[in-house]
RNA sequence: GCGGGUGUAGCUCAGUUGGUUAGAGCGCGGGUUUGUGGUACCUGAGGUCGCCGGUUCGAAGCCGGUCACUCGCCCCA
């Protein structure tokens, strides 16, 4: 180690940026919570498969962007670069099968070796919800009005707008995949080097390229809502009906694709242009064939990831370490006698710090640099009178109490 | 993984065409006599100029490499 310091797209949280994570968190949580969703928490790695299988072999997650490791015992592991694999994971490991539907909620911190940016990191935090056993259209519709209100709570939905597609079931989007195929065939030899590989391998992606040639290119392909079938059809249509039921205001963008294989019907992305290239605050969609993809039995599931990193960077409470009262003592003597003074301060519930240290001019220079509000003072006078003085540092305003009396004070 | 920008004190930044002991503001510590802060004044600490190498009598400034951050691409939360 040549020198201290964290590696590349890790980062420490001091307290004033970890307060608004925790925000972020808390608020996701307590709206989870009462939409019903209970918090689960599960390990930060897995045997690779958990993620490979699920997240498909052609996806840039499993073939770049992976921390993959051999432990001692020859075990191929993989730090979690998503949570709903795991998630899926632990319900069937837990038997929960038998008991539908199953609603969970779940933070913490997720990795993928990406290239660095504001709001990208390797080490980063996602807050999920996830609602497994439930096929109907109401599950579909009730997570994005999780997610949309727990953006309200955190008071930036104003800055956010909701993009929503469907990619239909199974059938219909295997109908659509051969129909896009087959008309960018004839494109060939103008599309990008990306959207040439991956016509074969994974051609819905190519809908999201942002190579202004393949947007062109795109334009006039065909578009999935006209070859969903009918239920796929219907099913989006009550979606988009639920979300005016609860004015939830969204644009279909029918070029919303999710990057990983095992999604179906709705997909959905809520969007702000506040963070420059990252915009995507908080994402997800419906993924049927997960829990078959991953050797259990087979249970529908829909749900969706914010990024908490990318959140805090859009709330805008400042941190303040707000104190309710500073002890200030004559001397090293009357510092003993405010020991019990504080002990007995924090049993009240109140924030309290004694200084130590210095002239009663500097500490009382500390006390308002620490904005504290009051200060309690001990001195000879007081000790004589058995009593403390109290100050409001905002007037100037002292009076003479007992230790009670101050505590009533410090109620108002 | 690809392309652009940046990197001087805890923070925001100066530093003239390379030229002695690298500066300012804010912040931080101490002080302006006796038990009282917010203002003012005095004073102090803190930098191997991201790191390594090269050019030069001499590099914070030039050249090469490297690391990190940042913007865009890719991808995604």
């Amino acid at each position: 180690m040549e020198k201290l310091r964290t590696v590349r797209g890790v980062h420490d949280l001091m307290p004033d940026q970890l307060h608004k994570h925790n925000i972020v968190i808390n608020t996701g949580l307590d709206i989870s919570e009462k939409y019903n969703y209970s918090q689960i928490e599960i390990p930060i790695f897995e045997f690779a498969e958990v993620f490979t299988k699920p997240l498909g072999k052609s996806s840039d997650i499993v073939t770049k962007e992976n921390y993959v490791f051999k432990d001692r015992s020859e075990d191929e592991l993989m730090l979690r670069p998503e949570g709903t694999s795991g998630a899926v994971r632990a319900f069937l490991n837990a038997g929960l099968v038998q008991d539908l539907p199953q609603r969970f909620s779940y933070y913490g911190p997720m990795f993928r070796y990406e290239r660095p940016q504001k709001g990208r990191l390797r080490q980063f935090k996602q807050l999920g919800v996830e609602c497994l056993g439930l096929s109907n259209f109401m599950s579909d519709i009730e997570v994005i009005s999780l997610g949309y209100d727990f953006l309200e709570k955190l008071n930036i939905s104003d800055k956010i707008e909701l993009k929503i597609n469907t990619l239909g079931d199974f059938d219909s989007r295997k109908d659509y995949r051969a129909a896009l195929v087959n008309y960018l065939k004839d494109y060939q030899s103008k599309l990008s080097g990306d959207s040439l590989k991956r016509l074969w391998t994974n051609p819905l992606r190519i809908l999201d390229s942002k190579s202004e040639v393949d947007k062109k290119i795109i334009r006039d392909a065909p578009n999935i809502l006209d070859y969903l079938n009918f239920q796929s059809k219907t099913r989006f249509e009550s979606i988009c009906k639920g979300l005016d039921y609860l004015n939830i205001k969204y644009k279909i963008d029918k070029n919303l694709v999710r990057g990983l294989d095992y999604y179906c019907h709705t997909t959905f992305e809520f969007i702000t242009n506040e963070l420059g290239s990252q915009g995507t605050v908080l994402a997800g969609g419906r993924y049927d064939g997960l829990s078959k993809i991953l050797g259990g039995t087979d249970i529908p599931g829909v749900g969706w990831a914010a990024g908490i990193d990318r959140l805090a960077l859009m709330i805008e409470n400042k941190f303040v370490n707000k104190i309710d009262v500073i002890l200030i003592g004559q001397t090293e003597n009357t510092n003993f006698l405010l020991l019990p003074i504080m002990k007995k301060l924090t049993q009240k519930g109140f924030k309290s710090e004694i200084i130590y240290t210095g002239s009663i001019a500097k500490k009382f220079k500390k006390a308002n640099k620490m904005k504290a509000p009051y200060a309690i003072i001990l001195g000879e006078e007081e000790i004589n009178q058995n009593l403390i003085k109290f100050k409001d540092l905002k007037t100037g305003s002292e009076e003479l109490l007992n230790l009670n009396q101050a505590i009533n004070k410090l109620k108002k």
